[in-house]
DNA sequence: ACAAAAGTGTTAAGAATACACCCATGC
DNA sequence: GCATGGGTGTATTCTTAACACTTTTGT
């Protein structure tokens, strides 16, 4: 890892950015900080920061968002690290990028920090964002995408007690497919990690809906057993 | 990013590690280093070492493996980043972990290179490691035992040529459970981008089997169609 | 009664699995 | 002729995909 007596002073700085998505009215949402000082000064980019001496990476995204926005984390996973010599005009920074979930519950809502420094944005509608964001973002979403597909992670994106028909919404939305509500339903219900609440709730329009909740304990039960999570 | 006017002078180090993956005598082997200096001096260590200033993070890797062996590169990828405050005890190091194949024809032999500095191992039977290096070694099997599923990069392994038994030998050599033959052989055929070449070749006992050649451009082709490469 | 969303079952096609014998060569 | 590894086909099961009408509520 390295030679004994020479220790390259490295001019190196470390940061980690966190992608944070929330799904707000059908939309696969972003969190976005505008920046306050040069570069990039106004523009918006993703929440992050240096990392600091004691602490772990984890700690640091955690800290950052905190600090940011008070948020609480439901999913936390390493992205990827982007580290090309000049995507920092002022010196070489490598940044450690993590991918991060909050259940809409906790979001503050978009009207409610309109004006502030962080602010939510639909993935499909982004303003031009700092350093190379863009592309941690590309990556983010693609992960997501894929993800989504393997791990039951929907269930982080939406409140405790959800409707089925928001969880299919959720993936035909990510997934930017269609998708048949029936086998859909079948395959999902096939895993036995939603429990269906007696309550029924409508709308106003339409047949009222039953609640669902995800079963995390049958679900780490299941995990333990050849079971797999997959939506085709 | 980062506030104005405050660049926090970060004691953190940042290295990238490689781990490099073969494959001799039907074994997946993994090439070592033995560290010259403290700490752990005289362990074996996966190789890799502090990124340069003006350097990629994937020239880095390169760098570093060509100046300790010469070989030549055949797939990288990025594998992550390991950051815990106290991985290292001299200082903070944060290493960016890379994957890499080799081709056996490349391969320095494992008698050759003995009582060298750079070695391959069986991954079944590895020395105690310095650092971390055991936990980056984990994750990087696991992910290639995914990765050897949708992608062919166990073609990556072997040499130009090959038999098909040497291909469902790696396989499940790798994957470390059974195959059936003849499922095997249809599946993999069935994608159309193995060419069998004319010459036959026998090891002396057994009937004579056909060489085949991967066929990269043919794959690519695919690849821009529906079209997806996965071992069940 | 009608608009709106929820809920439900069957069939056909394709993919995965399980499984055993003959073939070509060297000795 | 026998030992060794190479090569081949079919039947069954499971999974996916396609597809449309009925139910419950509010207005």
């Amino acid at each position: 890892m390295s030679e004994a007596f020479q220790y390259p002073q490295q001019g190196i700085r470390l940061t980690v950015d966190a992608v944070v998505f929330g799904y707000h009215s059908d939309r696969l949402q972003v969190l976005l900080i505008r920046r306050k000082y040069a570069p990039f000064e106004g523009q918006w980019a993703l929440p992050g920061g240096f990392v600091a001496e004691p602490e772990s990476l984890e700690q640091a995204v955690e800290r950052e968002l905190s600090e940011e926005t008070g948020l609480k984390i439901n999913y936390l996973e390493q992205l990827f690290s982007f580290g090309e010599p000049r995507r920092d005009p002022r010196f070489r920074v490598v940044s450690i990028a993590y991918m991060a979930i909050i259940r809409s519950d906790n979001m503050p809502l978009q009207a409610s920090t309109d004006a502030t420094d962080a602010q939510w944005f639909d993935t499909q509608e982004l303003p031009p964002l700092a350093f190379d964001h863009a592309q941690i973002l590309e990556k983010a979403i693609t992960r997501l995408r894929s993800k989504l597909r393997y791990q039951p992670i929907g269930f982080d994106l939406l409140p405790e007690k959800f409707l089925f028909s928001d969880l299919e919404r959720l993936y035909s939305t990510i997934l930017d497919q269609p998708l048949d509500r029936r086998n859909f339903r079948k395959k999902i219900l096939s895993f036995g990690i939603l429990e269906e609440l007696s309550t029924k709730v409508s709308d106003g329009r339409g047949r009222p809906a039953s609640l669902y909740r995800f079963d995390l304990d049958r679900y780490q039960a299941l995990q333990h057993e050849n079971f797999y999570f997959e939506i085709p």
